[in-house]
DNA sequence: GGGTCTACC
């Protein structure tokens, strides 16, 4: 072996702490690093096998050193195990990746600063590579700390895991490994290397604020901006304020580094943060624009796409639309379409697939297909995929010569005035654009088709999408945000702060639902809902269930609710899916015909073969179902650890349903619509939006009041998944709430509850104490 | 008569 890399190293020397010998490897022993079978001892024969790590400082690493690692004999992290064959040939490919050139910059800007924001094109390998660097510079595992490396989705987290492990010549789930929910594949005191969702990571901090098991945290995909990256890049820069001794990467693929440079740049020269830049490997795509905008989109799109497969080179076709339903209507057109073009010998053969997250996973697996082999006249044959947004960033689809694009997408806007989530379709923003011509550059050249002109691209499309942050209901985050220790919401530093109308209405949900006191603090129930992975009513709901007698049933519904729609409707057989779905209706609410599926698949599906059986006959989304299986355990696993009681009141009990209905109330009452007239329409309480009833509703008759779980607008306004309740619960169980004199005098809803306030005056001749209080008792005296 | 972009805990 060579001599000792510090010898050689010109980093170490410029260093003030250049040591003789590396002091971090005396606490070995202590920190459960190379011990055991994984110890050093146990695999270098004696002491013969120098070590890697030897004489090197953390995060004064040199470029050579990572080199001198990289390219020795042995596997410094797994006790000096020689390293594989498999492991030297991965090692050339690495070194073919951009970012292998970027290594010395890279260790720099890392040594000499506590955040470094890395900009990365697609295919520049900086999501596997980049954590390795920080590994060798910042050995963690020396000090028992870990790197994080945070992905916006789970697939991404598992995946790179699995790459980086075998990249490393390690088992995944050991050094290497991932976190995600409902699976923690890492071994504590072996894991260094953490590939994790963002979601997870903020979870994380709820339990350790200053998040003091990681030495670095890298911050990845940072320009998709989710909800969850935004409040970390928040967290951090104030976590860094008081840890000197943690590192901060933040990675972004897009053009607009200098918002991150900004945002972390605030101790930095010139208040930006150094960034460090590489470029992408990808194939250059031709971009088209219309002369003239179009009226109609989907029609454009099929005929733009006719008029590639007949007049283009052989490659195949993605088509961007917005939504299942224009999906699968697109699709029909093209193919049938396309049946007469190539019965008339104009173009080859033709396999159209579509391509949503709803899609079953074997019919989303069609995307990888082959295009079909060209026809005896030799005209090719051609694959054309039609996606929603799942393409755009989660799914690759190799081979994509020719992009589609008509410029609009659905996205969630939140209206905190009327306090509102809804799915809109609006135009695109130009990055969002910039993404998209880029799925035709994958594996050669291509060319990218823009339904709407070159001055509209320029003028019209807003250079970024808005952050979710800006486009959501914030009840949770600011749910979690109170637990994480932040005061003042309003001033917490954001890259871009959400309304403060937005805050608001969070902080007024918490308090009419008891999670905060007078003074903006959590209450202990507050303190017991955050820790619940739910929505806050959803959480309430579930924590107050066992006084009223029905936690494992509010179980199963708050898992059904928290999980993509079990029924399926496909476009062919509409009559027999509602007829399927009818054997399961509950005449007084949706909820509860939800608690009647789940108890249904329950019983069918003591195996998975049964169970996707039950489904398919059921018309019912076995994906959905399982999931909602999977996050029942998690909650209950929750319900368990802070003790609350797991109980059923008997099914024939005649208050078996009421007690539901009434848990449910304690969740929901902010979400309640009084009937007005008598043609169907309702008014949501205190916000007095008219919504009708939605036609998956399942009520067999139209009650004065209904609780709903979510307001959907469509072509009009409407609540879906509406129950009955009782005026007398409503006014038991939100007092503050429902009192008759916070609403408008005359108003319907007024006098409603002035009559039950009568009816119950009369009846008792008192008011009485606080509803659930006075039910625990009762409960209580039951027993 | 009317019906679900994508993720995450």
């Amino acid at each position: 072996m060579s001599e000792p890399p510090q010898k050689r190293s010109k980093m170490a020397e410029a260093g003030p702490s250049t040591p003789v010998h590396n002091p971090y490897l005396d606490h070995r022993p202590q920190n459960g690093y190379a011990s055991g079978a994984n110890g050093v001892g146990a695999a270098n024969g004696g002491g013969k096998v120098k070590n890697p790590l030897n004489g090197l400082v953390p995060r004064k690493v040199s470029v050579q050193q990572c080199k001198d690692i990289m390219d020795g004999d042995v596997n410094p992290f797994k006790g000096l195990v020689p390293f594989t064959p498999n492991y030297r040939k991965i090692l050339e490919q690495r070194k073919g990746l951009p970012v292998y050139q970027k290594m010395q910059e890279f260790l720099t800007v890392f040594s000499e600063n506590q955040i470094t924001v890395m900009e990365g094109q697609t295919g520049s390998g900086k999501t596997t590579q980049i954590p390795q660097f920080v590994c060798y510079s910042d050995l963690p595992m020396l000090r028992g700390k870990m790197v994080a490396c945070t992905q916006p989705r789970r697939v991404a987290a598992m995946s790179v895991a699995k790459r980086v492990a075998d990249e490393m010549d390690v088992q995944l789930g050991k050094q290497v490994g991932y976190s995600i929910r409902f699976e923690d594949m890492t071994e504590t005191g072996t894991t260094f290397l953490k590939y994790m969702t963002d979601g997870m990571l903020l979870r994380e901090a709820m339990n350790d604020p200053e998040l003091s098991r990681y030495s670095t945290i890298i911050l990845d995909e940072a320009h998709e901006r989710t909800l969850a990256t935004d409040i970390l890049m928040g967290l951090l820069k104030d976590i860094a304020k008081n840890r000197a001794d943690l590192k901060i990467v933040v990675m972004s693929a897009t053009l607009d580094v200098g918002k991150f440079q900004r945002y972390f740049g605030d101790n930095a020269p010139g208040g930006l943060a150094p960034v460090v830049k590489v470029s992408g490997r990808t194939f250059p795509v031709e971009t088209f624009f219309t002369q003239e905008p179009e009226t109609d989109y989907v029609e454009a799109a099929i005929r733009t796409v006719l008029f590639i497969h007949q007049a283009e080179d052989e490659g195949d076709v993605l088509l961007f639309l917005t939504g299942e339903e224009e999906i699968e209507d697109a699709c029909r057109k093209i193919r049938a379409e396309g049946e007469e073009l190539s019965g008339k010998g104009m173009a080859g053969p033709l396999l159209v697939v579509p391509l949503y997250s709803s899609l079953p996973p074997h019919q989303q697996q069609r995307i990888f297909d082959a295009a079909p082999p060209p026809r005896a006249d030799k005209l090719p044959g051609r694959k054309i995929v039609i996606s929603t947004n799942i393409a755009e960033t989660s799914l690759t689809i190799d081979g994509i010569v020719y992009v589609v694009d008509p410029g609009f997408c659905k996205q969630k806007v939140y209206n905190p005035r009327i306090r509102v989530e809804s799915l809109l379709v609006t135009p695109i923003s130009k990055a969002s654009a910039m993404q998209r011509a880029g799925r035709a550059g994958r594996t050669r050249p291509g060319k990218c088709f823009r339904l709407y002109t070159e001055k509209d691209f320029v003028k019209e499309l807003e250079e970024q999408t808005h952050p979710e942050i800006l486009r959501s209901n914030l009840a949770n985050t600011v749910l979690e945000l109170i637990k994480l220790g932040i005061k003042d919401l309003v001033h917490f530093d954001y890259m871009d702060a959400p309304a403060p109308e937005t805050i608001m209405r969070a902080l007024e949900l918490l308090h009419y639902l008891a999670a905060l006191d007078d003074e903006g603090g959590l209450t202990p129930l507050g303190e017991i809902m955050a820790e619940f992975p739910l929505d806050p009513q959803l959480a309430k709901m579930l924590i107050v269930s066992p006084e009223f007698g029905c936690s494992n049933e509010m179980l199963s519904l708050t898992a059904m609710l928290s999980v993509p729609n079990v029924f399926m409707r496909p476009a062919n057989q509409r009559k027999e899916a509602d007829m399927a779905k009818a054997q399961f209706t509950h005449p007084d609410g949706d909820h509860l015909t939800m608690l009647n599926v789940y108890h249904a698949y329950k019983s069918a599906a003591t195996n998975e073969g049964d169970a996707k059986n039950f489904c398919w006959q059921n018309y019912l989304n076995a994906r959905s179902l399982a999931q909602a299986d999977n996050v029942r355990t998690q909650l209950k696993r929750s319900m368990e650890k802070f003790d609350l009681e797991l109980v059923s009141t008997a099914f024939e009990d005649k208050n078996y349903w009421n007690n539901i209905r009434q848990a449910l109330t304690c969740g929901f009452f902010m979400q309640v619509a009084h009937k007005e007239g008598e043609r169907g329409s309702y008014l949501t309480v205190k916000d007095n939006q008219v919504v009708r009833l939605h036609l998956s509703c399942g009520l067999s008759t139209t009650p004065e009041w209904v609780i709903y779980n979510e307001f959907v607008l469509t072509t009009a306004n409407f609540i879906r998944t509406v129950t009955e309740v009782r005026p007398e619960w409503l006014m038991e169980y939100a007092p503050q709430y429902f009192d008759p004199s916070t609403f408008p005098a005359n108003s319907e809803t007024r006098r409603a509850l002035e009559r039950v306030v009568k009816k119950r005056s009369d009846k008792s001749g008192g008011t009485g104490a606080d509803g659930v209080e006075k039910k625990k008792k009762k409960r209580k005296a039951d027993k």
